[in-house]
RNA sequence: GGUCGAUUAGCUCAGUUGGCUAGAGCGUUUCUUUGACGUAGAAAAGGUCAGAGGUUCGAGUCCUCUAUCGACCACCA
């Protein structure tokens, strides 16, 4: 026996994986496409998409789980539709990161990232990398990912730099790279600089201080500043303080008394506080730009490791916040507190990484000034050459586009791409700056002149702005079918960081938009619909429910009840039921490949089963080919129904693969399998057996199956006897061919053996454990199918009633079957016949009172108003015939 | 403060252009050793679709307001 009893992931998965990887299964190709109707309409026969690489040196978190459940379906899905399908996998030096794990194991050893040169610590992060990497390729792997891994890119790559440097140079020729001195959120922790989008707010109360400064009260929260203050402003239209415009005012400060001028300033607003304002601009954004309006000084109070400067005076080298403390108590002795309001709540900058408080520091960085790159984003977003899922994305990400602020991508970290820049010292005041590539160098010789590197590294966005161009290693003038990519699919909250960046410098360095479209995906969840986090410990490790439920499991569960964009709850039920699912087709094959050697092995049956093969080949007009090779015919209704079905899922899913619904797909699959292909078609091929027609159907499940679930179908299809070849390099079904009339009579049928099961049920509660027999009257739809309404309703006879009908005649429309059952035990059932007589009348109720409303039936299209008249008569009847059961009983 | 999203069964979610007698999975109840599967089969219970208005012959679906929750952006010194 090929098949054991119940479906074990653990023991195929390793196995199948690296049978794909041995046939080169993930690397794109072009299939041999068989003329079909289908594929004569595809025009592109190329499928491009890459992996967001995930950490090289760390794990994969339930995150990555999604995104690969999803690309990789999407990969598989196009695969079998016949197209050069390239999922490119990545892994990422993640920049801060790692540095951020690399530093605590030195700080662990006693020693300090101070003590090293740049270099040193280069070569020192590149190592720990290399030793802990390979896990997340494993875990990858582990989740089916069906990606080239010959072409997997290092965001360290040679190619990656490269193409990082060659567009810097070209910015750096169209002017659009600059060295700022400005305002940047900086780490005291870290020493680094971030992006605005990586800063992390949150509400915390802070004291707010009511001040005296000079003439005016003013509110404060940072009065340690206030050292740096080169102005105090108010708002032009205050008249309060009108008179003080343009006038220096001198202050009295812990360190004594200094001047500032009074400035007007929109930027006041004049109901918080006292609508007095210090300015601060070393150490505020809002006061730096006001500073830049009015040509203020600037003078740094804090230094790079969060600490006061020489500017404070005896305050000098206390860290910020103990500064901020000694600071009020020595204004409180001077009198210069007027009050404090205690419970003033504010949203302070955190380092998303440390948690440590962000200062606004001045620092000397490169800039990229992004107008350019912004206005030729958003002109592409808006003639709609990328298409988002969910919709509203395009217009957030516009918008997001048209307020971008200069991109600050200097990084004071050494584990990165080093940017390639070097200055003449020289020079003391403004240096000159070159572009050369040789970063390697901490020094170089141009023209007998010395020039020595920047020490900062890229803003790790500033490379993976350029994923989609070095996965599918674009050059200029060369064809690359695989650019743009067919869709970019990775997490919504990612648009600005990354999903933004990448389409400014797609445009801007390949003058075509890096892909097509693009698909985000919430965040997962834990089962309450909080958010996962380490603190909380409510964290799931993919890899733990791979283990356990396997990696078909994982996926069907993750992607169960999800929509595009939307932050979604997870639980351990959903990946059960995926289980679930598994097992359940490996049984279907089980019994199907029992059925096949039955039929080669010349049982009891087999002569029966042979015949109808017989028929299928030759003897039947209608045996047609399909899924390629074999060739099936149907010789029954329930047949002919289970193709229809068969049919109307496949269309369906190629329409939930166009529009990205994998959670509809998985359920329709889901639905299409359970419900139809086991429990009517596979019961009744117990009594009526089709050969042919249970492989084909079979194959087609599986194929449909296996963008989802890659590990189960390969399973089933290697173990079947019948099969040939790799599941993955198979192709999408196509048609089948079927009797429509035949198929919707067995819809007719169904509905009868399920009233029939209903009833009997209901009996059951009567009369435990009883079976009745079954009798028809002038019914030729139960007299041609006795013996499968036999055996799917699983009554205890089934006869005619030889025109003396006796027992419960069931209340199905136009058709004559009785339950042959005594009238005591009829009336036991009386109250579920009352119930149900109550129910129908009140569905025919709501039908009579929309038929008597003359708008509906002007206005309704015909088709409903025709439905709704059926109905009405249909129940009609139905309730006449459930009064006749009634009224049999007393 | 601005923008967007959510609110449907005990729980987690579907519900595409209005036609719904509102679905699924898990959970719950009852029954069942039936040519695979108890990780199963059969049946059932469970919902005034957040609330209030409006448009329409017809609203879970469209519009307005309210309430609650959430995300993102900006930020108040």
């Amino acid at each position: 026996m090929r098949f054991t009893k119940s479906y074990d992931p653990g023991e195929f998965e390793p196995r199948i994986y690296a049978e794909w990887e041995r046939m080169g299964a993930f690397q794109p190709r072009k299939l041999q496409r068989e003329a079909d109707e289908r594929d004569e309409t595809e025009t592109q026969d190329c499928y491009a998409l890459v992996m967001p690489p995930p950490n090289a040196n760390g794990n994969l978190h339930i995150g990555h789980g999604l995104t690969i459940a999803i690309e990789d379906s999407l990969a598989r899905y196009y695969r079998l539709r016949g197209r050069s399908t390239w999922y490119v996998p990545g892994a990422d030096h993640a920049g801060f990161e790692t540095w951020v794990v690399y530093e605590r194991a030195l700080e662990k050893q006693g020693h300090s990232r101070f003590e090293y040169s740049r270099d040193e610590l280069y070569a020192r992060v590149w190592k720990f990398v290399e030793e802990q990497r390979g896990n997340m390729e494993l875990q990858v792997r582990a989740l089916g990912a069906s990606c080239a891994w010959e072409d997997l890119t290092f965001t360290l790559d040679e190619n990656v730099v490269s193409r990082v440097y060659k567009t810097f140079e070209k910015m750096w020729n169209d002017g659009m790279i600059y060295r700022g001195e400005k305002l940047v959120n900086y780490c005291p922790k870290h020493q680094t600089a971030f992006a605005d989008i990586e800063v992390d707010y949150q509400e915390e109360k802070t004291p707010l201080y009511y001040i005296k400064y000079g003439p005016f009260t003013l509110a404060t929260t940072r009065p340690e500043t206030k050292f740096g203050d080169t102005a105090v402003a108010v708002n032009p239209k205050d008249e309060r303080y009108a008179e003080w415009v343009g006038k220096k005012i001198t202050v009295e400060g812990v360190n004594g008394p200094f001047e500032v001028e009074v400035i007007a300033d929109e930027m006041v607003d004049m109901e918080f506080g006292t609508g007095v304002v210090k300015i601060t601009p070393a150490h505020d954004f809002n006061d730096w730009e006001v500073g830049q309006r009015h040509n203020l000084r600037v003078v740094q109070v804090i230094d790079e490791e969060g600490k006061m400067t020489e500017v404070a005076g005896r305050f000098a080298g206390m860290p910020v916040r103990e500064a901020r403390k000694a600071i009020v108590k020595e204004m409180e002795k001077m009198g210069l507190i007027v009050k404090i309001d205690k419970d003033y709540v504010t949203k302070v900058p955190h380092c998303y990484k440390c948690g440590a408080v962000i200062e606004p520091m001045l620092k000397e960085q490169w800039f990229i000034d992004v107008e350019r790159l912004a206005k030729e984003a958003t002109l592409r977003l808006e003639k709609g050459e990328i298409k988002f899922w969910p919709a509203n994305k395009r217009k957030v990400l516009i918008d997001y586009l048209k307020n971008l602020k200069d991109w600050n991508i200097s990084r004071q970290i050494p584990w990165g791409i080093a940017i390639p820049m070097f200055h003449q010292t020289e020079t003391e005041n403004a240096p000159e700056w070159i572009f050369d590539t040789r970063t390697n160098l901490a020094k170089i010789e141009v023209g007998g002149v010395k020039y020595y590197r920047d020490e900062d590294t890229f803003d790790t966005w500033f490379s993976s702005s350029h994923w989609p161009i070095v996965c599918t290693n674009w050059e200029e003038q060369r064809e690359n079918p695989y650019y743009p990519l067919n869709v970019m699919e990775t997490a919504g909250d990612i648009l600005f960081a990354w999903v933004a960046r990448m389409i400014m410098m797609g445009v801007y360095v390949t003058g075509e938009v890096p892909f097509k479209e693009v698909y985000l995906h919430g965040l997962v969840l834990d089962e309450h619909g909080k958010k996962m986090s380490k603190s909380k410990g409510n964290v799931i490790n993919p890899m733990e429910l791979v283990t356990k439920y396997g990696s078909d499991a994982f996926r069907l569960g993750i992607l169960r009840g999800r929509s595009a964009g939307m932050n979604q709850a997870f639980s351990e039920n959903s990946v059960i039921a995926g289980r679930n699912l598994c097992n359940k087709v490996w049984n279907i094959a089980r019994l199907v490949q029992k059925i096949v050697d039955e039929s080669e092995g010349g049982g009891v049956e087999a002569v029966n089963i042979a015949k109808a093969e017989e028929k299928a080949e030759i003897v039947n007009e209608n045996a047609v080919r399909t899924g390629g090779e074999m060739p099936y015919s149907t010789n029954n209704m329930g047949e002919d129904w289970i193709c229809r079905e068969l049919v109307k899922c496949k269309e369906e899913l190629e329409d939930d693969f166009k529009e990205y619904r994998f959670a509809e797909g998985v359920e329709r699959i889901y639905n299409v399998i359970w419900d139809k292909y086991a429990d009517w078609f596979i019961e009744s091929q117990k009594v009526y057996k089709n050969v042919p027609l249970l492989k084909v159907t079979l194959e087609m499940v599986l194929e449909m199956l296996h963008p989802f679930a890659p590990f189960l179908t390969e399973a089933v299809w290697q173990s079947l006897s019948w099969t040939e070849g790799l599941l993955i390099m198979q192709k999408w079904p196509g048609r089948l061919k079927f009797d429509a009339i035949s198929a919707e009579n067995f819809e007719r049928l169904k509905l009868v053996i399920e009233e029939i099961r209903r009833v009997q049920q209901g009996l059951n509660e009567v009369e435990k454990g009883q079976k009745w027999g079954l009798l028809y009257g002038d019914d030729s739809l139960v007299a041609d199918n006795e013996v499968l309404v036999l055996a799917l309703s699983r009554v205890a006879s089934i006869a005619s009633t030889e025109g003396q009908p006796r027992g419960l005649r069931l209340a199905i429309p136009n058709q004559e079957v009785y339950l042959d059952v005594p009238e005591e035990v009829v009336k036991g059932y009386r109250d579920k016949l009352d119930e149900r007589i109550l129910a129908v009348g009140r569905e025919l109720d709501a039908l009579n009172m929309r038929m008597m409303n003359p708008n509906y039936v002007d206005k309704a299209p015909t088709h409903l108003v025709k439905q709704t008249q059926d109905g009405i008569r249909e129940k009609t009847e139905m309730i006449e015939r459930l009064r006749g059961e009634l009224r049999a009983i007393e």
